[in-house]
DNA sequence: CCGAGTTAATGGCATATGCCGGCATATTGT
DNA sequence: ACAATATGCCGGCATATGCCATTAACTCGG
């Protein structure tokens, strides 16, 4: 009786079918449901170079933005700077990047690709073009680009302060 | 040479501008910039019911789906089933959520909220709808719908299987 | 130059997420 | 009925992400 009607109770109820209604709503569900379905396309394109799409990302950012600080690096994905720090560990143990003290302020830490990093990163840039290419080809490029542009504008500025 | 040219070369080269190249095209940074922002305003919004903007969204899940299978519920969230199951377990610790063995096919489990469950879920719901008013008064709620509609349309079907 | 306040990073803890291998339970072909 | 296979979940491991408290280093007013 029990477990019948926690199994029956709800589908039957006219108001409302089966897992349709709540996060279909929820913008944050919603982002993160598609983080999670194209964090694994990507994952799973990158994975001959051995890197997680994650750590494309920090290499990539790495690469673009010279030798940033930790602070620099972690703005600039929207990231913790804990949280940076933390992901940057198993980069940093396979000698891919570097840290070091910086010149000028002694508690600044500057991030910068190994040699061995900058020739991981362009491998793993031909893969990432793939899964790209890849997605793209389903989505619509000009689709893909348009939801880049909206979910930049949201990681953006504005954004920072809503609370 | 080789270190000089990784430190230096970037921010002097006329060629490009640092950090605004290599990620902006890149679908999954972007979808993953957004989730981090994003999340940490639903986190936030959350906060005082103790609950985690994702522990929010399996409880909903949940509560709208009844009493999926563990199986049900992953794929209904796009979501690993052992990342599921490791989720669950501080719901299941908290007794907010009930693993029970399915009658009818013993090796199958079956997740249901406690009325503990219930009651934190809709306590949660209240400050849900703050974080999601919030967001959408400062994006456009229009605008946020389409944008639901395009990462729903994302995380569906068609993409399956584009590998 | 000193001390109060600020800023950059670190360490610890907790959850989030995914892969893989193993185990128990169904299902199926014969 | 039985062996082979498929399915659903568990456990272990590794990374991803964030918060908090702490420490080290800089800034500034006096």
């Amino acid at each position: 009786m029990n477990a019948r009607s926690v199994v029956r109770k709800r589908g039957s109820a006219p108001e409302r079918l089966a897992g349709t209604d709540l996060l279909n709503h929820c913008n944050n569900a919603a982002l993160r449901k598609a983080a999670r379905r194209l964090g694994r396309l990507y994952d799973a394109a990158l994975q001959p170079s051995g890197l997680r799409a994650t750590q494309y990302i920090l290499l990539a950012q790495i690469y673009d933005l010279g030798c940033p600080t930790m602070a620099d690096l972690a703005d600039s994905l929207i990231m913790d700077l804990s949280a940076t720090r933390h992901s940057l560990e198993p980069l940093v143990r396979d000698r891919l990047v570097r840290l070091r003290v910086d010149e000028k302020d002694r508690r600044a830490r500057r991030v910068t690709l190994t040699p061995a990093g900058i020739a991981k990163f362009k491998e793993a840039m031909q893969l990432w073009r793939k899964a790209q290419d890849r997605f793209e080809r389903a989505f619509g490029s000009a689709r893909a680009s348009k939801l880049r542009s909206e979910l930049s504008a949201l990681s953006s500025e504005p954004f920072k302060e809503i609370f």
